[in-house]
DNA sequence: CGGAATCCAGGACGATACTG
DNA sequence: CAGTATCGTCCTGGATTCCG
């Protein structure tokens, strides 16, 4: 289990949300249903180990689901829950702060070089 | 120098304020400035090796700022930057979302003790 | 008080091969 | 297509000691 204490919120949401490749996968599904494969190739950099990985423990703590559809071929959907939902304005807002934050980086880069 | 290709921009914010204690430092520092010492207290468990470090990481990437007051006894305090600033909202809405998933958790343990 | 330096364990993460 | 399994590396993070 894990019954911790903790004295900060945000610790909570590093735990679930943290590290390298969680919130970047939400982020993708936050959009719309992906299918494994999909989001592999949305993610270029990541292994498959790392993505079953961190699929499954999104689906533990709920955020994201796991449905799969039968037929001829194998395909399998993640999508948010409606818990997840909730977590989608972090993610924009994630997303947003990280667009501006390389704009920035760009334009004192570019002064830089003028000197 | 860390030019890498970022296909998304949530990676970008990943790796500012990413890693276990990053976004808990900067939050504590959103409400006003602290002083390393009263950082170790608010963060029980951060080591001074992983504080001082992220403080500098924090710095290089331009979001909190270092000031060194002279006196008889040696004062540092850290403090957001203009741009460190506009982290805020991000930092807020991760510890409201980390509060109603403890209260979630809370009530999932609840409902299980029930049967 | 506010660090720096060193050493070290454990876990995150990755590469590769294989499967129903 | 959507994964498992195994193995290996790296690097985060921790313990300890020392410093101006």
């Amino acid at each position: 289990m894990r019954k911790k204490l903790y004295n900060c919120p945000v610790e909570l949401t590093v735990e679930v949300m943290g590290g390298r490749w969680k919130s970047r996968i939400l982020w993708h599904i936050s959009k719309r249903p992906y299918r494994y494969g999909e989001l592999r190739r949305l993610i270029p950099n990541i292994t498959q180990k790392m993505l079953t990985q961190a699929l499954r423990e999104l689906e533990e703590d709920g955020l994201i689901e796991r449905k799969v559809f039968e037929g001829s071929i194998l395909k399998v959907e993640y999508s948010l829950t409606d818990y997840g939902v909730s977590a989608s304005p972090l993610l924009e807002l994630m997303s947003q702060w990280g667009k501006s934050h390389k704009q920035r980086e760009d334009l004192l880069e570019a002064e830089e070089k003028k000197g």
